[in-house]
DNA sequence: ATGAAAGCGCTAACAG
DNA sequence: CTGTTAGCGCTTTCAT
């Protein structure tokens, strides 16, 4: 079943290397020829077999995408930036999730089943520490990695201590000197955006002459309830911040619902602000540092495709910025006078 | 590069063939002998070739999905639920984003893409009327589709009219009579959630005795803005809906924004209910019909590696149920005596 | 510019 | 239960 090379070449009274080449666009193919071929071709409705050309060329064709979480924001919008840019460059997407220590998958180890599956990897977001990255990296195949840093691998982030700087520099200007944050979680395998955007946060202080007050921080698990939660532990404090940074829009989102469960407002008693840019802050009227994700992906899938041509990876990290976007949920100082 | 099977069975001193039967678990072998070919495989760090095994089987081990969006709630939250059982069945998942009416990709058709690539196909939640959904059955492979039903294909969704005549006898039994809906889009290519959940909306309606007031539909695209600007739109009637049945949570939450704009207070002043069971519904304290959007692809994925190895598609449509959760959002008609 | 031919690494009869 | 033997459909030297 099926049709073959076999029968373009016969059909257009050539040989199957003839066709092979004037159907991928080869050069050395007579301009005549590869016409009269790709009219054959199409005439018989011919597909070519990917599996046969894989095993003959040596290579897949294909791009796996390893990421902890599929149904999350950040991640399915770093997902479908990947998307577009393979799909143009005609290159199949295996999509992979291996969860992560929130989300304990119980699967089998991912690197195996890449290993003679795909031309390359582009890994998401997972924690450096993360022993399936150690052993992704160590097939030695093209791979890069978005919003997460290794040594000596290619990779696409926001500068996240910048951007929690930023952020976190925006409440000082409103006066507040009283900051609580909310973090991923205590310490255990934490992201890199998690690691960078704590570390901003203190140098804003730090900066500005404020103390780092470990009793101002909560975790947030980077999930709504999480946000919540932290935020409530926060405001149950004897003197509670007038302002916080959440590692994360969702977070803070999260601090937006518990500020209003105690009858606070946002931006007036008390203020927020994220890093992320989710499609909901602007609904949610949450000030926060955005960054382009989906740019990160299309980048990241990019400077990968580029590398599998190439064969020289881009080994300095590629930056992309950010840009803190103000809304109502950060205000100066309250008792401050206006000015 | 790369050991094969060649020198697995050397080390095993048994044929290529028997190598092959050890390690994919067919019977037929001594437990003794497989054992020794398990073992000398993993000493020898061996992996098989997917290309060379398909190439030879004629079986690619993998689906592809199909879907208009990746980054948004419904289909990633569908696609990690495919997702999860495909990784647990060790098939390979593709994925292929191709737009729709507000989203042109302008991409190559996928169909052809698909051809001698995939196993089977999953499709999400596209246009009926989407000609590439045509191409796509016609390619005559084992097709699935969730969300969506084409008479003839195996179709995973949830009862769209049941589910919207829930939420509008809900606000009914509120004692609301002027119902208004936000639908997504004017006619032109509906998804069959978008139809379906129309009828039951009307169906609701006339079962009370109530008139379908042409004049009280707005459409939201599916979008939050869209949701807002429609909600804007009803309010900016002479004699506005006091309640609003919205299609999907995500024009709800547009809609609940624009209660607040105008000083409306939901539950209170109108009523506003979705569907859906977004994440954030519960945040924003809508009253929404919830879908199990996981279990959607989780099941719509079962039935497909179900129909890949009996090779009998389940043509009844599956039809998983839905639940309404009534939070805030909603509430008694203003006026009506409290009991 | 084109063709001949040798595989790529595996699976699937068919024997035994 | 195991081995032998053809391919699967393409790509890729190497000739011409």
């Amino acid at each position: 079943m099926g049709i073959t090379i076999r029968d373009v070449a016969e059909a257009a009274g050539v040989s199957t290397a003839t066709v092979s080449r004037a159907l991928r666009g080869l050069p050395n193919v007579d301009e005549r020829t590869r016409r009269r071929v790709q009219q054959v071709a199409s005439d018989l409705d011919y597909v070519i077999s990917p599996s046969a050309s894989r095993l003959a060329s040596g290579r897949t064709g294909s791009v796996a995408v390893v990421t902890p979480y599929i149904a999350r924001w950040f991640f399915c919008t770093v997902l479908s930036g990947v998307e577009d840019v393979l799909q143009e460059a005609d290159m199949d997407l295996l999509l992979t999730c291996i969860g992560d220590h929130n989300n304990q998958l119980n699967r089998s180890p991912v690197a195996p089943r890449l290993r003679r599956r795909v031309d390359a990897i582009l890994v998401i977001a997972v924690p450096p520490s993360d022993p399936q990255l150690r052993e992704i990296i160590d097939l030695g195949m093209p791979t890069s990695t978005i919003g997460l840093t290794v040594p000596g691998v290619p990779s696409v982030t926001i500068d996240d201590v910048a951007a929690a700087r930023l952020a976190t520099q925006h409440l000082i200007n409103l006066g507040h000197r009283r900051m609580g944050i909310i973090g991923g979680s205590p310490s255990e395998a934490p992201f890199t955006a998690e690691s960078d955007r704590e570390k901003g946060f203190s140098q804003a202080l730090t900066a500005a002459g404020l103390d780092v007050d470990p009793i101002l921080e909560a975790f947030g698990y980077f999930t709504i309830e999480g946000g919540e939660a932290a935020m409530t532990a926060l405001l149950s404090q004897p003197t509670p911040p007038t302002a916080v940074f959440a590692l994360s829009d969702e977070m803070a989102f999260g601090a937006l619902r518990a500020l209003r469960a105690h009858g606070l407002r946002p931006g007036v008693d008390v203020s927020i602000v994220g890093v992320d840019g989710h499609d909901m802050s602007e609904h949610l009227d949450l000030t926060t540092v955005v960054q382009p994700v989906t740019e990160l992906g299309r980048i990241a899938a990019e400077s990968l495709l580029v590398q599998l041509r190439e064969g020289t990876p881009t080994l300095e990290p590629i930056r992309v910025p950010t840009q803190l976007v103000v809304r109502g949920s950060t205000g100066p100082l309250p008792g401050l006078s206006r000015d």
